[in-house]
DNA sequence: CTTAGGATCGCCT
DNA sequence: GGCGATCCTAAGC
């Protein structure tokens, strides 16, 4: 099927999505590891780019799921989403950190840093460490750079307020492998 | 430990 | 002209 990879039907609200991503691993070129850290946006959430409609920056989240949305963030570092639903809705997940597993010294040269815990801790550091910019924006999942995993094992999956956000604040749309030493910041108890 | 400021791009008011 | 789905560094408590 089109929309499922890694386990995963794309085509599901972006809240779903973001759930299930925990514990996937993702590589960029071979280099990449377990997702613990997510956040889901859609069209009619306030936080979203895509709540006001469709721009040249977000046109990507308007495509078709399992592909990728790349933003610039601050006018200085990327960000990685992964497109949910069908083509025209506009919602997508929020790649914010992931545990790094292969190609670890690749992602200390990039970044430079040695601590392992702070090569994937925030969406910023995911897209310098796996080496992702514009150059990757909608392309698709299923296909080189990208390789997608599905999750091994048991996991505990905590949700939570999103971050650095303004807008919606309420909404618990932030989701972590519980007790992950790799997450951007503790969940809240 | 917490807070503040700078870097710098695309889109909005 | 302002403001972010950020990160890093420096300074203060």
């Amino acid at each position: 099927m089109k929309n499922i990879l890694a386990g995963i039907d794309f085509a599901e609200d972006s809240s779903i999505v973001a759930q299930q991503l925990i514990g996937v691993t993702v590589l960029v070129y071979g280099v990449g590891g377990r997702i613990v850290e997510t956040e889901a946006y859609d069209a009619l959430d306030p936080a979203s780019h895509t709540f006001s409609g469709i721009t040249p920056r977000n046109a990507a989240m308007f495509g078709p799921p399992a592909h990728a949305y790349v933003y610039r963030s601050y006018g200085i570092h990327w960000c990685l989403n992964f497109v949910c639903r069908e083509a025209g809705h506009g919602a997508g997940v929020l790649i914010r950190a992931i545990e790094p597993l292969t190609g670890i010294e690749t992602m200390r040269a990039r970044r430079g840093v040695d601590d392992v815990r702070l090569l994937c801790s925030g969406p910023g550091k995911v897209c310098q460490a796996l080496g992702v910019t514009h150059l990757q924006n909608r392309l698709d999942l299923h296909a080189p750079p990208f390789e997608l995993r599905p999750r091994e094992g048991e996991v505990t999956v905590l949700a939570g307020p999103r971050i650095g956000i303004s807008k919606a604040m309420e909404v618990p749309w932030r989701f972590v492998q519980a007790g992950s030493p790799y997450l951007s910041k503790p969940m809240r108890s």
